[in-house]
DNA sequence: ATTAAAACATACTAAAAGGTATGTCAATAC
DNA sequence: GTATTGACATACCTTTTAGTATGTTTTAAT
């Protein structure tokens, strides 16, 4: 057996994603990716099989990036607390945490890079990137449903709404950081965010 | 004199614009949005020098379009009330119900689109894309301060931090709406903060 | 009516982009 | 040591894309 191309391969899709964060994927062509990996064409094509390939690629491996960081903060926010309200603004503490200490969150959201030119991608890229943020939704909703089971929010509003208001925060920080620069936005935006779900049940 | 081509021009921009909502604007390619227009590569280069400077009337004519339309919401919610507090709030309603009955506001940013593809555009652009936050940044930010100089906030805050979190709220609610599809998002997200705001200030 | 000039259309060009064909090297199994 | 196979590099091809050159139509002032 020859040698292992592995860590080629990840160091493509490292590149691509850089540059992606900065110009899009349309404007990412293969040469600016290559030069960045130093690489050439031949590189490429064998790891890929073409560019809609590591589109497709890219969104895999950042989806399995994202469920594992979801898991972790799941995980370390129910280690914290029983109380789901808790949970919630632990993981959202966890969230800027991860933000200010120059995370992957802190880099950009790939999710919200493709949501910019989703009519560029084929079906398959379109479903991956939905399916993340109904992972988000699924799990971070079901949190906001029990703590409504348990606290009355000040004013009325769904779990859902909540959950949903929860990843505009995100994202709209990260439109921000895109446009500004300093990722701090990021974590700005979500400390305003867990700021309303305090108000909102009276928490603290 | 020759007859008016200002209304091809606009086509032009329009058609553009749509585009660019849904698939970027690197993705956007002349054809793709001569083909929408049914006009040809003459017509085009009549009223354009390049694409670059496509981008720029793109941006340019934005940018008037939101500066008037901050102005109205401005005069609108002055109107209303004297209370700096209450103005904000008035003008986050007025942006909701733009949102709501299908305004400009409800098909998408251009700032947001720019965004996540500035490495692509020059200099002039990039300055343009940030000129139209900046404004939204002076106005709304004096309204906080103002409102900040007569009420407490339950939570200590800044009036930047504030600013910075109703165009987070709005841009988020355009990434998910990207994502899903309904505009209703957006004017979602809005409430959110407006109900922030209304907690931290125990206002209505 | 003539004409000038803007407002387009048509046909082409050049370069950039994605993709292919082919070859070389390196590591391992035998 | 040799053969085999994956991991690349090089050179080329093809299509797409921005941009140009040139021609035709339309409008309105004279």
């Amino acid at each position: 057996m020859p040698k292992d191309g592995t860590a080629t391969k990840e160091l493509i899709l490292d590149c691509t994603q850089e540059l992606v964060y900065e110009r899009g994927f349309s404007a990412t062509t293969l040469d600016l990716v290559l030069e960045k990996a130093k690489l050439t064409k031949g590189a490429f094509f064998h790891h890929f099989k073409s560019k809609d390939d590591l589109a497709t690629s890219l969104i895999e491996r950042y989806l399995i990036g994202e469920a594992m960081l979801l898991n972790s903060l799941v995980e370390r926010a129910e280690q914290v607390t029983r109380d789901p309200l808790q949970q919630v603004l632990a993981m959202i503490g966890f969230l800027i945490d991860d933000i200010d200490t120059g995370g992957p969150l802190s880099k950009g959201c790939l999710f919200a890079s493709y949501a910019f030119e989703l009519a560029e991608f084929d079906e398959n890229v379109r479903a991956l990137s939905k399916r993340g943020f109904t992972k988000w939704r699924e799990v971070i909703g079901d949190k906001f449903e029990k703590a409504m089971e348990k606290y009355q929010p000040k004013i009325p509003v769904s779990a859902m709404d909540l959950t949903e208001n929860m990843l505009a925060s995100f994202e709209g920080g990260i439109v921000i950081f895109r446009m500004e620069g300093s990722p701090h936005i990021i974590s700005h935006s979500m400390i305003a965010f867990r700021n309303y779900v305090s108000l909102l049940f009276d928490a603290d």
